[in-house]
DNA sequence: AAGTATTTCAACCGCAAACCA
DNA sequence: TTGGTTTGCGGTTGAAATACT
């Protein structure tokens, strides 16, 4: 598959692994571990390279790998963390134990980026993947942000290790709320200045995209508690006079 | 039923970061 | 500090499967 083998390979197989491939890699990696992946192959008889072998492993033979189709929950928790990782698919995937950067990955460019593209082609409203509709913004004086609490936190507790003392991770906030919170609230800026949140809150209408923004796994604490506030109470952004000053 | 088009997804590539002597 | 080696990541490919005509 892919594309013609550069020389370093030649001489290695290629392809589609055999079950027989597979077992030996699965028996060498029990009894030896994988601490040289470019060692591996030679010692376990297998004639791939290292890196053949360390993506097999990874992709599709390793343990706890979890096979079969992503549940809707899935599939909505990963639209949400692009929203916040972007592209960094290996970034997600540890949000979602068992599943692989690589499966994540296809999984969007084959399912999840064509619905949402579908989405906001389809008029501004917007099936999300747990079943209810969410009202996008049809002017700029009137924005909804239909925040039904799902779970309630009264406190903010802030882990600073390695941040500052300002920030918090998205580990952080994800224990804090669940997947309605990301899909439906945030919009949050990384320069903790109004002028910034208002930028990116113009950009979010303009662009009709969902209200959410987030920058480099950071989010402010003071960012947060506003918008925590906003997702715990039910409460409605009609003006960009209702953002506070940060 | 046969041929063609489209979709899926496992596996490849190149590059950058991390590691190590 | 440097330079070679290894690992991990995201983008891309194309065979196989599926859908369509």
């Amino acid at each position: 598959m892919g594309r013609a083998p550069c020389c370093e390979k030649m001489g290695v197989k290629r392809g589609p692994w055999t079950p027989e491939e597979d077992q030996i890699l699965i028996n060498y990696i029990n009894l030896y571990g994988h601490s040289n992946w470019r060692a591996l192959p030679k010692h376990a008889g297998l004639l791939r390279c290292g890196k053949s072998c360390r993506l097999r492993w990874i992709n599709y033979l390793r343990p706890d790998i979890k096979r079969g189709n992503f549940t809707p929950q899935d599939e909505q928790t990963i639209i949400n963390l692009y929203e916040v990782l972007g592209n960094r698919w290996s970034a997600i995937a540890a949000k979602l134990p068992g599943r692989t950067d690589n499966e994540i990955k296809n999984v969007w460019h084959t399912h999840l980026k064509k619905r949402l593209n579908e989405d906001h082609n389809n008029g501004g409203v917007t099936n999300n993947l747990n079943g209810t509709n969410e009202t996008a913004h049809e002017d700029k004086e009137s924005v909804i942000v239909d925040t039904t609490p799902t779970q309630q936190f009264t406190t903010l507790e802030i882990s600073n290790n390695n941040k500052a003392d300002d920030m918090m991770s998205y580990e952080d906030i994800s224990a804090l709320v669940d997947d309605s919170f990301w899909s439906d609230v945030v919009s949050v800026d990384n320069k903790n200045s109004k002028e910034k949140m208002i930028e990116d809150w113009e950009g979010m209408l303009n662009s009709n995209s969902k209200i959410y923004s987030y920058n480099n796994s950071k989010l402010y604490n003071d960012d947060m508690e506003f918008w925590f506030e906003v997702f715990n109470s039910s409460r409605r952004i009609e003006e960009l006079s209702d953002i506070p000053e940060f």
